[in-house]
DNA sequence: AGCACGCCGACT
DNA sequence: GTCGGCGTGCTC
């Protein structure tokens, strides 16, 4: 598994038994001075080299492939598509471990049911020891054997009690492959829930569809109950004897979805994201690929499990910008899931409260089936959402005094306010008044952010960054100014009005590590702090039952930013945090500084909510003849020198004129941090076609053509595809 | 990416 | 003399 552009033919002795190697399977062989793990790609009786150059493979490693030929078949596609090495790819599919070529066999998921004298015996005996207590009377609700890995979900030390249990006579050891084939007869309550109209026909559309390609599009507002479908779906899938992919986001979202997926399923649950361990992922890697786990659970590199038995994927949340990996396979998991559900040939639901436009377009053109629930569950209302017309209104550090009032109003009767700026630091640039400079950075084609309370200068896309001085950096003058706001300086303004402990700052910055964030989240939920201020990082999975006032302090740069998908992320944002305004008990507000009250995008969503916002935006799209979504390519380029960099870059781009139908090269440097002296010259290159396949066909010639050109071997790019119209 | 090979400066 | 810095080229 080697980051290169090409494969690697081996031979092997003559008196070899040749019916051990299937594809997929890994092996040892020689490579320059050392030795590498493979995987086999390819059984063939020729070479294009000569045979008696080729080296011998050292060691079979495994009897059975560990990538089947769908899962090589789909690989080999992404790593075409994406224009990255086999090797690499293929290196993604397989857990450290096993690429390391470690022998790793799947532990037996143990399964504890109560014996005889447990179901019989008082809880009440227990009464010292409130865990083992607790996990008796846990399971004589369940009233069913508990798996091992559940029993981590119950608690961290779930095992360690149970032991307690075993050894007194209650709990005994249970073969658990029996219990998990099939269903137990005794339904979870969560199966009484009677379905809303909108879900049940959702369901029943999905159900209809199961044993063929199909796409789906959930689209259900916050509350509506789209995890509810999912498991009814799931449900159905998996008593067919198959498995199940959910893609979520991010780690944040896994345990509240695992743990309500475990309540409801009998069935191995498999979970797979950043923050396992190795063994743990290769023990969850290995359970899904020996069909053992019926759902698997996961962030957006689970999508390169193997998974024999796959019968539907699920992709939640699917506009949000995480499932696009943003560095080295910059993949986008929502677009690989379409096209591995349809080279396998089963179904697909992508859900969202607020659709990407990508999506919405496919609807329209047919390609996925809509499926809508409007409902909410239960009491939640949803807030007023107001434009804050900010024009000739003085700001103090962001905050204009309408807001100012609404959050002191919201503060004294007691419940909490939000507030989000996506802008980290004091300032986004610092400028001199006397001659004009500007402090950017060094390596970067960007400003320089004033981080106030450290005394420093910071780049936000390298991590650049160096101490502020008092004096012009070009005509030493005295006289700097801070444009524009951040966080930090909004935070000050607040900590001036309400005082320290009353306001908390969320973002980067403020919480460095996961326990910082837990501790200010817990400081939130006790109700200590009045006024939160956050970037995007606040927006995602966390309810504040007490918040009654949203306000988004800037959302005019959204509107006009360079980036075309920025309106819709912004009008997701607004929708998002909608959400999060005042549930159940109390009606919430949302107010939206603006200077643009007028605008079209703006009013409409606020006014027809975000479906009509959407078509408009496909609509405003089409109007000014943009293609609805464009190609993009992003090469980082990283050359020795600058110069051997402009070489490779002249190059490209007089090699690129006659294949670019539409849309503009643009060429510089790339905001990327510096990693070793060798990769200091980054450029890229932006890249927009019409059409998927002219694309394609140029960056083929361009990976040859990159070859031919001598001087600039060293060389190394990759390819960023923007979100196309895949299926 | 690793790793070897090879070419130059500064050391016991 | 040779140790080790990194620039260059190769890996079936």
């Amino acid at each position: 598994m080697v980051p290169l552009y090409r494969l690697f033919d081996y031979k092997v002795a003559e008196d070899f038994e040749v019916d051990g190697l299937i594809p997929g399977i890994r092996l040892r062989v020689p490579f320059g001075s050392s030795s590498k793990i493979g995987v086999l790609l390819e059984v063939g009786s020729d070479s294009d080299w000569a045979l008696d150059k080729l080296k011998v493979v050292q060691e079979v490693l495994d009897t059975k492939p560990l990538l089947s030929a769908d899962d090589l078949d789909f690989l080999a596609w992404v790593s075409r598509y994406y224009h990255y090495p086999m090797g690499e790819v293929v290196g993604y599919a397989l857990p450290v471990l096993l690429r390391q070529g470690r022998q790793v066999k799947l532990k037996q998921d143990q399964s504890f049911r109560l014996t005889d004298l447990g179901t019989d015996v008082n809880s009440m005996v227990l009464a010292r020891a409130p865990r083992q207590q607790g996990l008796l009377r846990f399971m004589k609700q369940e009233g069913r054997p508990i798996a091992e890995s559940a029993l981590r979900t119950w608690h961290e030390d779930g095992k360690k009690f149970m032991t307690e249990l075993m050894a007194k006579g209650y709990v005994e050891l249970c073969d658990s492959s029996a219990m998990l084939a099939k269903r137990p007869e005794v339904g979870l309550n969560a199966d009484h829930v009677a379905l809303t109209t909108e879900q049940q026909q959702a369901v029943d559309r999905v159900n209809e569809s199961l044993d063929a390609y199909r796409a789906f599009l959930l689209d259900g507002i916050t509350g509506s109950g789209k995890t509810e479908v999912y498991m009814r779906v799931i449900d159905a899938v998996i008593s067919q004897g198959k498995q199940v992919l959910v893609l979520l986001p991010e780690i944040s979202l896994t345990p509240q979805i695992e743990s309500r997926f475990r309540q409801r399923f009998s069935i191995a649950i498999a979970v797979s994201h950043s923050s396992l361990t190795d063994s743990q992922r290769c023990q969850s890697w290995l359970s899904v690929q020996h069909g053992h786990a019926g759902v698997l659970l996961g962030t957006r590199s689970a999508l390169f499990n193997s998974i024999p038995r796959l019968g539907l994927i699920i992709v939640d949340e699917e506009h949000d910008v995480s499932f696009k990996q943003q560095e080295r396979l910059r993949f986008s998991a929502r677009d690989m899931a379409l096209l591995k559900a349809k080279k396998r040939n089963i179904p697909i639901i992508l859900g969202s409260a607020t659709p990407s436009l990508e999506s919405l377009s496919n609807v329209l053109n047919g390609r996925y089936q809509k499926l809508t629930l409007t409902q909410r569950i239960g009491t939640a209302v949803l807030p007023t959402v107001r434009l804050l017309d900010i024009r000739n209104q003085r700001l103090v550090d962001g905050l204009s005094e309408p807001l100012m009032d609404a959050v002191r109003k919201t503060v004294a009767r007691g419940e909490q306010v939000i507030l989000f700026l996506n802008r980290r630091g004091f300032s986004p640039a610092l400028m001199c008044h006397g001659c004009g400079w500007v402090a950017r950075c060094p390596r970067c084609d960007v400003n320089l952010v004033l981080h106030e309370k450290l005394g420093l200068l910071r780049c936000h896309h390298c991590d650049y960054q160096h101490r502020k001085s008092q004096r012009c950096e070009a005509c030493r003058c005295a006289e700097l100014v801070s444009l524009g706001i951040g966080t930090e300086r909004v935070e000050r303004a607040l900590v001036e009005a309400f005082g320290q402990d009353q306001v908390i700052r969320i973002d980067r910055d403020s919480v460095r590590h996961r326990n910082d964030l837990e501790i200010a989240l817990a400081g939130i939920h006790s109700g200590q702090a009045k006024v939160i201020l956050g970037t995007q990082m606040l927006s995602k999975g966390h309810h504040f039952e007490n918040v009654t006032l949203v306000g988004i302090i800037d959302i005019d740069s959204g509107l006009f930013s360079v980036d075309y998908h920025a309106p819709e992320r912004l009008a997701q944002l607004i929708v998002q945090v909608s959400g999060r305004a005042g549930r159940s008990h109390k009606k919430g507000l949302v107010l939206l500084q603006t200077r643009q009250p007028d605008h079209l995008l703006l009013r409409t969503l606020i006014e027809k909510g975000f479906a009509a916002f959407a078509k408009e935006s496909l609509l405003e799209r089409k109007a000014a003849r943009l293609p609805p979504f464009s190609f993009q390519a992003l090469f980082r380029v990283s050359a020795v020198s600058e110069s051997l960099a402009m070489v490779f870059l002249q190059q490209v781009q007089s090699f690129l004129g006659p294949h670019v139908t539409e849309g503009a090269c643009v060429l510089g440097p790339v905001p990327a941090p510096i990693v070793r002296r060798a990769e200091r010259f980054h450029y890229q290159l932006l890249l927009q076609a019409n059409q998927r396949k002219q694309l394609h066909q140029m960056l083929d010639l361009l990976v040859k053509e990159v070859g031919a050109i001598k001087m600039v071997r060293k060389v190394r790019w990759s390819i960023d595809v923007d979100p196309v119209d895949l299926y």
